[in-house]
DNA sequence: TGCCCTTATCGAATCGATTCGATCCGATTC
DNA sequence: GAATCGGATCGAATCGATTCGATAAGGGCA
């Protein structure tokens, strides 16, 4: 009696054939009632969807469908950190608004693909139709490369570029470079470093040129090259991921010793030059009569005021944007083009010239 | 010549049956050589495996495996935001730390469903093998009905319970009294508070009886109805979100007039507590001495430093593990029960008894 | 009336793998 | 030496939809 009012076997999801019987159409008919593009009577379509609410049918099943399109309308994200460190930072969260806007025309949804060590495998095998990567090392490039191989379209922020890898850059070193040269014009001459993590495996240490060398996070080495073209000796500090708290410790260590107290110190992002702000006023330094500061990113570091940080404001959301465009257009085969952002630089008042020598 | 050296047409990309010819095995026994559960001699493992480098494969496409395995590997995290808005948010990044954490053995991906209005097709159409609700409101029923009948798991986190959706929830009621009576006890007595926004559309206001009623946001709701429980007609201010920025322009409204006062303020963040006492320090009020603070969730400001907040410490890394717990119980054919969970008022240096009259 | 063209519907092939049950073969056991 | 056993391999069905080309029915035009 119940060999067709509600499928067969009792807890199996109808399926769109289901339906169909029910509705007395073909089964293609009643594909194309859902979402399809085709003739389909007004009539028609309305006797399939009472159909399918009659059998509490949910739609077409998204995995055939998937299947059947070629398209999952999934865009995998991969962060090579925790999720929850990743997200912590401002410019990455930016990003990642640009890039949801940007793809809103794909109708897809993001896949968050933390590589949090063993579990690369989610990375090649998680069906999307392309995938960004956010500040990813060499370490990946098995797991990218095999996308590659799947013909996934590609592309990275803030990495080292790798084969078939769209790259949006932004310009680091020279940024870094500029700023580096404000501080030098202002009269600095003993500056110091507060630099964003070299190596995947973080950990709080002196700037030393062994640790210079290692490092594989292309981000971090830029910058710190741009400040090196400046004041080629320029000592440091590494922290183990931009938050102001890493900031702060940092500082804390760089502006110890009284004698040795660098007049200004080049943050690499403004969250760690946050940081360093905080640790001046607990050690009753003035920002910036005693102690020049500045950032990178441009991002509002909530509860900084009154301080007006002097940084490089990088264009992130833009960024973000430009990465979702280029897939977009990918999937719609076509052949965007790599870009490179600049960023821009933002007087504050965290900077000005050094104390006079006592 | 190439009828069988590299697929069909140029361009198309190899598919296990082609493996499979190469290797001049069946069909099944190179899909068993990939990850599958049966037996496979080395030799010939071996032998499709290189086939499958020969041809460029790179490995089963996830797609067709997904339909015939009937699982996707994704587990879907809706929220009520965009993305950028929804992770500036710590509790949140808390929350899909444990849950990533704890899925970690169905090795599933997340994917991200921001519901930014017109676009909540993505939260039906997406295929996933579960979703989690973070914070959502009941305008997401018919969604969250979709994917109930099609026989989703659904999780929800700090929100509105709904039908066949398993809620964790806080004791964000008797929490927020709990503190509320800690400020009466000190003597309070002219208490404001600042307040979660109380639905979607988000503006800043005074704190009003229709805004109360109107309100659909749970957690504020039920955050603000602890505090009445002890100060029945304290005013307060609604922010856009959980923003330090926000809890500053809120506190400044709230503390505009000297003679109306409040000694004490109930913010229904930390982060909003941290806005909280920027403002009174821009404003020359002493915390706690001259006004007490407190807040919830219990979240390491970054640079809030030297305040210790007096807050509830709520454990949101568990809530999040506890949600992803219970979809892998689901997944499993189980039937886990929703859990209740409390906050631990934690005593910082933020509250103190209030000064006395003039 | 006859012809052509459009619109609505249908059948069947297809997307790319997984998996169940059957078959085959060499090795062990009595 | 025959019966049995178990591991390796194969065929074929299946997952649930989409889509192309074909067919049928109706409408307009000559």
């Amino acid at each position: 009696m119940n060999d067709e009012s509600n499928g067969r076997s009792p807890g199996a999801r109808p399926t769109l054939a289901a339906v169909a019987r029910r509705a007395g159409v073909s089964n293609s008919t009643a594909s194309l009632a859902f979402g399809g593009a085709g003739p389909v009577s007004d009539a028609t379509r309305e006797r399939v969807l009472t159909a399918a609410r009659e059998l509490n049918y949910a739609g077409p099943d998204p995995r055939a469908r998937s299947l059947r399109r070629g398209r999952s309308g999934i865009v995998g994200v991969v962060v090579e950190e925790r999720v929850r460190d990743a997200f912590r930072d401002p410019i990455k969260l930016a990003l990642l608004d640009g890039l949801s806007e940007a793809i809103a025309p794909l109708d897809a949804g993001l896949l968050l693909l933390a590589d949090t060590g063993a579990a690369s495998a989610h990375i090649e095998d998680a069906s999307m139709d392309a995938a960004v990567l956010i500040g990813c090392s060499p370490r990946l490039d098995e797991s990218v490369a095999a996308l590659w191989r799947r013909g996934i379209p590609l592309v990275a922020i803030e990495g080292e570029p790798a084969d078939g890898v769209l790259v949006f850059s932004l310009d680091n070193r020279s940024a870094t470079r500029a700023v580096a040269e404000h501080l030098r014009a202002l009269g600095h001459e003993r500056v110091a470093i507060v630099a964003l993590p070299l190596e995947r495996v973080r950990r709080r240490a002196r700037l030393t040129p062994e640790l210079e060398a290692e490092g594989t996070s292309n981000t971090a080495i830029e910058r710190l090259a741009g400040a090196r073209d400046v004041f080629p000796d320029a000592g440091g500090f590494v922290t183990t991921g931009s938050f102001v708290e890493e900031g702060r410790l940092a500082a804390r260590e760089l502006l110890a010793d009284p004698d040795a107290r660098p007049t200004a110190i080049i943050a690499q992002s403004d969250l760690l030059a946050a940081g360093v702000i905080r640790a001046a006023e607990e050690l009753g330094i003035a920002v910036p009569a005693e102690l020049s500061v500045v950032g990178f990113d441009g991002v509002r570091v909530d509860g900084l005021w009154p301080y007006d940080l002097t940084t490089l404001v990088q264009p992130a959301v833009e960024k973000g944007r430009a990465a979702g465009r280029a897939i977009v257009e990918m999937l719609a085969g076509g052949h965007p083009v790599a870009l490179a952002f600049t960023s821009e630089f933002h007087l504050g008042n965290t900077t000005a010239p050094p104390p006079p020598l006592p």
